[in-house]
RNA sequence: CGGGGCGUAGCGCAGCCUGGUAGCGCACCUGCCUUGGGCGCAGGGGGUCGUAGGUUCAAAUCCUAUCGCCCCGACCA
C-alpha cells in the first residue's frame, strides 16, 4: 500500500520564478520533477512512475511491430564520422574525450549504432524486413534549452529503425510505425494530430510529425477543418488569390522613381499608390558553407518575396541546404552598393547554378513572384526604387522555390477552405531515410538475384516526457492538473478527511484495500493533516480521481471526485470497486 | 551567437541606489489547539549573500573578472 506520508512528494505551493510554462511549473509543484541543470532534470517519485505507465504502453505497442535492442548512449568518433555526422551535427553533438584522447560522442540519435549491426549481420533479403528500436536516453547540447521538460539536453526517446530491400517493403514498416505511433498516443490519452513534415537536412522523403495543440509548443502546425489537410508550417502551402499585375509604364523597361527617405514595403507602397502585393521584398542573407578543402567560407544569398509575405526560413534552409543569417550592414553595402531600404535584383551579376558559380551570389525567388510582372523593388540606390521590374525578363534568378510562410485564414490547398494556424509540441516524429546511411555507411544485402543492393530505411522517434508534458499541457488549471489515467502515477487518491477519526480512517484503508486487490494503482493520503491540506494536493498532483472518505462512512458512503470536471458523486462503499471499472472504462 | 534580466535560508522575495556585519512570507522542528479546501497560538532551527579578486577601518551593498540560471531574437533590408 503506497501511504503518503512515508512517501517523498515534495509539493510547492509556489512555482519556481524561472518556470514559464504551464507543464514545467506544475510538475515542479506536483513534486515530479526537479532541475539539475538548464535543460537537465531529475525525475522524483511520481514522475518516474508516470514515465514508467508511458514506457510500458510504448513498449506494448512497439513489440508487436519491431524488436527492442539496447544500444550504448557512449559512441565512437569514427562511427560518426562514416556517416558524416561528425561535421554535420555541430555543437549539437554533445563530444567528450576518453583518457586516451580519443574522441566520443553522446548519441543523439542512434542511426550509426543500428546501421553498424545491420551491415555486419544483414546479409540476405530473407532477413528483411527488420524494425529494431531502443527505449533509451539521448543528448544534445541544444543551444538554448527551454520551457522545462519541453526542450532539453538530455532526454528520453523511443528510436526505432527500419530496414527494408525496397521502396514498397519501406511503405509498410513506415505505415507500421504510422498506426502503431496513434494506437500509442491514443493509448495515453492525448488528442494529437498528424501533420505532414519537413523531413530536414536527413534527406528523407516522406515524413510525418505527431503533434499536440498547446501555446507552449515551438512549432507552428497548419492544419484545414473542411478536409484533413494538416502539414508542419515549414512545410506547409496554401493556394493564393490571383494578383493583378501593374501596367507596364514609359518603355516597360526598368523605371526608376525617386521615393525619398521611403525604407520600408509599407512606406514604399503607400508612397507610390501600389499594394504591397506588387512589391518585392529583398531580404539579404548570409550563408557559412564549406568548401572542398573543408574550409568555411561566406556565400551571400539573396531571397525575393512578394512584399505581404513572410520568409520562412526552414523552407529556405532546404531549398539552399544551408543555414543562413541576415547580413551585416557592411555586407549589404558591398554587395548592393546600397544602403538598406533600397535593395533589389538589378545591376548585380548574380550566380546561374548554385554548385557551379560557387563565388557568385544566389538569386532565391519565391515561387509567388514567379511569372508576376512590372513589380516595384529597391534601385540599389539611395531614395530611389524601380518600377517595372519582371523576373526571368529584368533578372535571373538562380532558382525558384517556395519559401512562403503561410499565414492564417489562406485557402486550403486541398479543398480551399480557409486553413488555420496553432502551435503544437511535436511529440512524435516519422520518416523515410531512404539510403543516406546504407550508402554511406556500407550496408549492402544480396537481393534474389545475387544482387548486392543497399537496404532502404527508416527511422522513427518518439519522445517519452514530451508526452507528459503535453498531457499536462491539455488538462490543466489554476490548481494543478489531471494526467489522462494510462499515464498517471496514481489512477486514485484516497483521502481521508480526519485520520484520526478510526471509522474514517479503516474505511479509507479498506476502500484502498480492496481497489488495489481490483487491480487500480492507489495512493492512501494518511497524512494527519487538515482536508484542506490534502484536497489542495490531491488537486496538483495529476491523480484523475480522488475518493473523499468523510462524516459519510456512518452511512456506507463515500465521495468520488473527478479531477477533470470537477464532477463529485456519492457512492456506496460496498459498490467503490465497480464504480470505478465504469468511470476508468468511461476516461479511457 | 546577439540582446535583456536574475543569482540573498528548501520555495517566493525585500535589503544594494546612499557600505556599518542580514530580514519578511511560506515551508521545516517542538508544544498546545484544530479537522470538508493550504486553521490558530507560543517557542525554535537554518544563509561562506553564486564564485574569485580589488577598493575600504569596514562590502550582500562599490569596481573588475568569472560561473550559473531564465527570457527574447535569430525577419521592417
Amino acid at each position: 500500500m503506497h501511504r503518503w506520508s512515508e512517501l517523498f512528494i515534495p509539493t510547492l505551493r509556489e512555482a519556481p520564478a524561472d518556470a514559464e510554462v504551464a507543464s514545467h511549473k506544475f510538475l515542479v509543484r506536483a513534486g515530479y520533477i526537479r532541475q539539475l541543470a538548464a535543460g537537465i532534470y531529475s525525475y522524483l517519485f511520481l514522475g518516474k512512475r508516470s514515465f514508467n505507465k508511458i514506457i510500458r504502453i510504448v513498449r506494448e505497442e512497439m513489440d508487436r511491430i519491431g524488436q527492442e535492442f539496447y544500444l550504448p548512449a557512449l559512441h565512437p568518433r569514427e562511427l560518426w564520422e562514416a556517416s558524416g555526422r561528425w561535421a554535420l551535427m555541430g555543437d549539437n553533438l554533445f563530444r567528450l574525450k576518453d583518457r586516451k584522447g580519443t574522441d566520443l560522442a553522446l548519441g543523439m540519435t542512434e542511426e550509426e549504432v543500428m546501421t553498424s549491426i545491420a551491415l555486419k549481420d544483414l546479409r540476405s533479403y530473407k532477413q528483411l524486413p527488420q524494425i529494431w528500436y531502443q527505449i533509451a536516453p539521448k543528448f544534445r547540447d541544444e543551444p538554448r534549452p527551454r520551457s522545462g521538460l519541453l526542450r532539453v539536453r538530455q532526454f528520453m526517446m523511443k528510436d526505432s529503425y527500419s530496414f527494408d530491400i525496397d521502396a514498397a517493403g519501406l511503405d509498410v514498416s513506415y505505415r507500421k510505425h504510422y498506426d502503431t505511433y496513434c494506437r500509442i498516443f491514443d493509448r495515453c490519452g492525448l488528442k494529437y494530430m498528424v501533420v505532414e513534415a519537413d523531413s530536414g537536412a536527413m534527406g528523407g522523403k516522406e515524413s510525418h510529425e505527431f503533434m499536440v495543440r498547446t501555446p507552449a509548443g515551438e512549432d507552428q502546425i497548419v492544419s484545414c477543418d473542411g478536409c484533413n489537410y494538416a502539414a508542419n508550417i515549414e512545410k506547409a502551402t496554401s493556394k493564393l488569390e490571383v494578383v493583378e499585375d501593374l501596367k507596364p509604364e514609359g518603355d516597360g523597361k526598368p523605371l526608376e522613381v525617386h521615393t525619398p527617405g521611403q525604407k520600408t514595403i509599407e512606406d514604399v507602397a503607400k508612397f507610390l499608390g501600389v499594394s504591397p502585393k506588387n512589391k518585392i521584398k529583398t531580404l539579404a542573407l548570409m550563408a557559412e558553407e564549406k568548401d572542398a578543402s573543408g574550409n568555411t567560407k561566406l556565400r551571400e544569398i539573396v531571397v525575393l518575396m512578394r512584399g505581404d509575405h513572410q520568409l520562412n526560413e526552414a523552407k529556405l534552409n532546404a531549398a539552399v541546404g544551408v543555414a543562413t543569417r541576415p547580413m551585416e550592414e557592411s555586407e549589404i553595402r558591398a554587395l548592393f552598393k546600397s544602403p538598406a531600404g533600397y535593395l533589389g535584383p538589378i545591376g548585380i551579376e548574380w550566380g546561374k547554378d548554385r554548385k557551379k558559380d560557387a563565388e557568385k551570389p544566389v538569386l532565391v525567388v519565391d515561387k509567388a513572384l514567379e511569372g508576376r510582372t512590372n513589380l516595384i523593388g529597391g534601385a540599389n540606390k539611395e531614395n530611389y526604387h524601380l518600377k517595372n521590374l519582371t523576373p526571368g525578363k529584368d533578372f535571373d534568378p538562380t532558382a525558384y522555390a517556395d519559401l512562403r510562410a503561410v499565414t492564417a485564414g489562406e485557402a486550403c490547398p486541398n479543398c480551399g477552405k480557409p486553413l488555420r494556424i496553432d502551435t503544437a509540441v511535436e511529440i512524435g516524429h516519422i520518416f523515410k531515410l531512404g539510403y543516406r546511411y546504407s550508402e554511406s555507411m556500407g550496408a549492402r544485402v544480396l537481393d534474389k538475384n545475387g544482387k548486392e543492393v543497399m537496404p532502404i530505411m527508416g527511422s522513427y522517434g518518439i519522445g517519452i516526457e514530451r508526452i507528459l508534458t503535453a498531457a499536462v499541457e491539455q488538462g490543466n488549471d489554476e490548481n494543478g492538473f489531471w494526467l489522462p489515467p494510462a499515464i498517471a502515477p496514481f489512477e486514485i487518491v484516497v483521502s481521508p478527511v480526519n485520520v484520526k477519526d478510526e471509522t474514517v480512517r479503516s474505511a479509507a484503508e479498506d476502500i484502498v484495500k480492496r481497489l488495489e486487490v481490483a487491480g487500480y494503482d492507489v495512493i492512501f493520503d494518511d497524512r494527519d493533516e487538515r482536508p484542506g491540506v490534502k484536497f489542495k494536493d490531491a488537486d496538483l498532483v495529476g491523480i484523475p480521481f480522488r475518493i473523499t472518505v468523510g462524516k459519510k462512512v456512518t452511512e456506507g458512503t463515500v465521495e468520488v471526485v473527478q479531477r477533470s470536471t470537477r464532477e463529485v458523486r456519492d457512492v456506496r462503499i460496498s459498490a467503490i470497486v465497480e464504480t470505478f471499472g465504469e468511470l476508468l472504462r468511461r476516461s479511457g
